[in-house]
DNA sequence: TATGCGTAGT
């Protein structure tokens, strides 16, 4: 009765009957654990699983199932060694929870371990966790070594290749399944065609943007059931195709929990909240998930007053629907107020912590996120990430090295996102060594083809003075994207190479990659570093001409500098003073150095003039006047600007 | 083994 009240989401009747029951068992107790698990409060299990005097091997699964599901895989792993006794299921769940992890290694050990002893589920589990990983050629290579396949190892291929979007694959070997196996089908009475392959195939199709052939899978499906539905109206969802999705949500011949939460969050993903309110009054148990949609509806919205009276009106909160809430406040900025709910909160998960962390780095608080990592019990790689990437954004890039550090030390394995912000970190500080270390970091944890890390590789090499290195970089990423391109091509151009930043600007148009606004920022002050002035003015009038990039200060400051350097200060003056933006600080600046390198101390006063109203305590620019009419050697001049 | 949503970092 419990286990059913659970499967069915009414855990708080699931938990009053359990207190209302004198008598209790063993499995009593299992599906108490289980049930609570699969509500998220890993906590409280725990706490019936130590006050179970007579555990059973169900009971320590159970709960090693629970660690398992919220991915604290020490917990998991530390009960997987004390345990009395394992059966084949222990095993199985200890290595999913680290495949789950993406600790395939220690997964793999563990299925090298139970070597002779192992059924095909051991296999699956590792099939499906080098597919997460994106690994599917090892997935394939176990896949064929496997001795005895059944359906589930079939299906955990196909979404292997579904998944990593290889959908050549992953049609062939669709189709391959459809032409060989009818009799082992059969043979394992699995009614064919499968309607999971099938709808792990309509997936599949519907992420690469193939709606069409996705419909005519679902079509041609004959045993369509709630989830093949499911499927379709998501793929129709994500397409932004609503109506057509609604048509099928009110034509489906049963809906479960997915079906409500599907469409809540379809209609609060177009910002039709009132629909998606309309959806959830019609459900007939409105459970915590669909409201917690609509509560995040709210948030992105930023309508706070409505999210924060609809969080106090749903009953029965998880932590998912306070994490929710906790986010919305620390993305508005207002940590006092996530900082009451916060304390107010009894379970708490990483997610609240690292939430808390986040939002302290968006205000700038970085002692507080400091404080909160330092209370913290159980850290994951997000809650380094999240201080030291925090960190950067307050531009504290020593502070985010030493954190990089210490987490090393903590035994953390760092990722693709700790390794970009380190190198970042690096390219601050223009930290060739430490940068190089992080290098080699890379190069060891496999990330060294993500887009992230390899931009980060190619400015920190840039601005430690090494563009060699960053072209080394750029050429050998297997994918490069506009970011990859802006960062080499600033690259070229702050190590003086402003040809070279021209050229590869034009390598970048013709191999179709569209610039932005940074691309220009990078080539203009190429430009302006050696003279190049035709080419400079001629890209500037492009930008806004041909690829409709409206300048910013940022790009007048560099063509005021490029005129300013070769002499031309006059038309200099003219573009500083027929702004489009907002007149700024560097663009008289830019023209005050001018007029100091040519000696013109008619205009370089006009421009430290300027500069003074924008920003009046800042006094190097006077001191670059004074020092210009000292060499022009009007000392009277000179007395006034240093009084 | 398949479907949804929410919370976390680049």
């Amino acid at each position: 009765m419990i286990t059913q009240l659970g499967k069915s989401g009414k855990i708080e009747e699931a938990v009053k009957l359990f207190s209302l029951m004198t008598i209790k068992n063993t499995v009593t107790y299992n599906s108490m654990i289980s049930t609570i698990n699969k509500n998220g409060k890993i906590n409280d299990a725990r706490r019936l699983f130590d006050n179970l005097t007579h555990r059973s091997l169900v009971s320590w699964n159970t709960m090693i199932a629970g660690y398992s599901h919220c991915d604290r895989v020490d917990e998991a792993y530390r009960l997987f060694v004390e345990m009395p006794k394992r059966d084949k299921f222990s095993w199985t769940l200890m290595m999913t929870c680290f495949a789950r992890n993406g600790e395939l290694e220690k997964a793999r050990e563990l299925f090298d371990l139970f070597l002779d002893r192992r059924d095909v589920a051991f296999w699956n589990v590792m099939v499906q966790g080098y597919g997460q990983k994106g690994r599917f050629a090892e997935a394939k290579k176990l896949f064929d070594e496997l001795p005895l396949r059944n359906v589930i190892s079939w299906n955990s291929m196909l979404s292997c290749y579904t998944r990593n979007g290889e959908m050549h694959l992953g049609r062939e070997f669709f189709a391959g399944m459809a032409m060989r196996d009818v009799v082992s089908w059969n043979l394992m009475k699995i009614p064919y065609p499968n309607v999971v392959s099938g709808v792990t195939m309509l997936c599949g199709l519907a992420r690469s943007g193939k709606i069409l052939e996705a419909r005519r899978l679902f079509d041609q499906m004959e045993n369509n059931n709630v989830v093949s539905w499911n499927a379709m109206i998501s793929a129709y969802l994500k397409d932004y195709q609503i109506e057509e999705a609604a048509r099928l949500f009110r034509e489906m011949p049963n809906r479960d929990s997915v079906s409500w939460i599907t469409m809540i969050d379809g209609y609060v993903h177009v910002g039709q909240l009132g629909k998606a309110r309309e959806i959830l009054n019609q459900m007939p148990y409105k459970n915590i998930a669909a409201q917690t949609a609509i509560l995040s509806g709210y948030i992105k919205n930023k309508i706070m007053d409505e999210a924060c009276q609809f969080f106090n009106e749903i009953a029965g909160r998880d932590i998912a629907c306070w994490n929710t809430m906790i986010a919305g406040y620390a993305q508005m900025g207002r940590m006092d107020k996530a900082l009451d709910l916060f304390k107010e909160m009894e379970d708490k998960d990483l997610v609240t912590w690292n939430t808390m962390i986040i939002g302290y780095a968006k205000t700038g608080e970085m002692d507080k996120a400091v404080k909160i990592i330092e209370e913290m019990k159980i850290k994951n790689v997000v809650s380094w990430n999240s201080l030291i990437s925090g960190f950067l954004h307050n531009g504290l890039s020593m502070d985010a090295l030493n954190s990089f550090k210490v987490m090393a030390c903590e035994g953390i394995i760092p990722d693709h996102s700790t390794l970009a912000c380190g190198l970042s970190a690096c390219a601050n500080l223009a930290a060739l060594q430490v940068g190089k270390q992080v290098h080699v970091k890379v190069l060891k944890s496999g990330h060294l083809n993500d887009l992230f890390v390899g931009n980060a590789l190619i400015t920190m090499y840039a601005k430690c003075g090494r563009i060699f290195s960053s072209r080394l970089i750029f050429d050998d990423l297997e994918e490069v994207d506009v970011i990859s391109w802006n960062s080499l091509i600033a690259g070229y151009a702050c190590n003086g190479y402003g040809k070279e930043a021209v050229q590869l600007f034009e390598q970048m148009v013709l191999k179709g990659v569209r610039p932005d606004h940074i691309t220009f920022v990078g080539v203009l002050s190429g430009c302006s570093h050696i003279g190049l002035i035709d080419q400079g003015l001629k890209l500037f009038k492009n930008m806004s001409e041909i690829y409709s990039i409206e300048p910013s200060v940022e790009h007048y400051a560099c063509v005021v500098d490029m005129l300013g350097r070769v002499g031309m200060l006059y038309e200099a003056f003219e573009v500083a003073r027929g702004l489009k933006v907002r007149e700024d600080a560097r663009i008289w600046g830019a023209l005050l150095a001018a007029c100091k390198t040519h000696g013109n101390l008619k205009l370089g006063k006009i421009a430290a003039k300027q500069l003074s109203e924008f920003e009046p305590d800042e006094t190097s620019s006077f001191v670059l006047l004074s020092n210009m009419q000292a060499e022009a050697c009007s000392w009277d001049e000179v007395e006034n600007t240093r009084l």
